[in-house]
DNA sequence: GTGCACCTTCCCTTGCACCGGAAGGTCAAG
DNA sequence: CTTGACCTTCCGGTGCAAGGGAAGGTGCAC
């Protein structure tokens, strides 16, 4: 399979199958003796695992760590959960961020309707935000 | 006010302070006879809105719309309105993107725990991530 | 034999918000 | 007069995940 069907079936542009095998996150393809990248059938596959992980938010690094595990043999599960849990967590300490941002800026746009513009004091930027 | 000066006042790192001047964002900074920045006494406050500006999530560009139209006269307050509107539009999305993904997190780990590395399918990265 | 799509490598650019370091000028203390 | 802290500009790099485009080779139909 030739770089341009293997994009066209995982959806996936040329440039960044390029990318990932350069990366090491695709093993380095055959070559047909005019040198085109010649994919075997999994190429697909794993093209999806990637896009799997990448939605899950591993980092195309953590990703690497994954599937070089694979690729030397080992069930790469265990580091996979270690990842995960990682990755849970960073979540949930963005959510609780974004929480009080949330309540903030809700916050400062109650103010922002309330007041008046012409009590804009005229030395500052703006009275809305930094108080 | 030369540049360290305030620099310890605002908390803000030297460098910093001229890649904001050269952003636009501080007003360009008078000069001694020798060349040094020298900072009237408003520039700390400016600093301060636009880390103030930064922690609600506004980027350096829309900081700069804000104090480009301050500088120029005008009362930003309507502008700095819409701005927080659609960082508030931005959070609460973004928020509703990491909850379905925190779920997903907890879900793979939970299944992690259940399932035998040896399950592992030989052709596969691995099954916990892309079903 | 000539289009045309496709492929190759190579290097540069993007966006964001800076940081590091080199080479050199300035200023006050000792 | 020297030391050392501070300042200047300029150039380049960081991290992430690619995308753009040039210059040139290949494969296949007409």
């Amino acid at each position: 399979m030739r770089i341009g069907e293997l994009s066209d079936l995982a959806g996936v542009p040329t440039k960044t199958i390029r990318f990932y095998e350069e990366l090491g996150l695709l093993p380095p393809a055959d070559r047909t003796p005019s040198g085109y990248r010649d994919f075997g059938p999994d190429a697909g596959e794993r093209l999806a695992f990637i896009r799997a992980a990448q939605a899950v938010g591993l980092t195309l690094g953590e990703i690497r760590s994954v599937v070089g595990l694979r690729d030397r043999g080992e069930t790469p599960c265990e580091h996979v959960l270690d990842l995960i849990e990682a990755r849970a967590a960073d979540v949930d300490r963005r959510i609780t961020e974004l929480e009080a941002l949330r309540t903030e800026l809700h916050r400062l746009a109650r103010r922002a309707k309330r007041l008046d513009p012409a009590e804009c004091e005229p030395g500052r930027v703006c009275h809305l935000i930094g108080d």
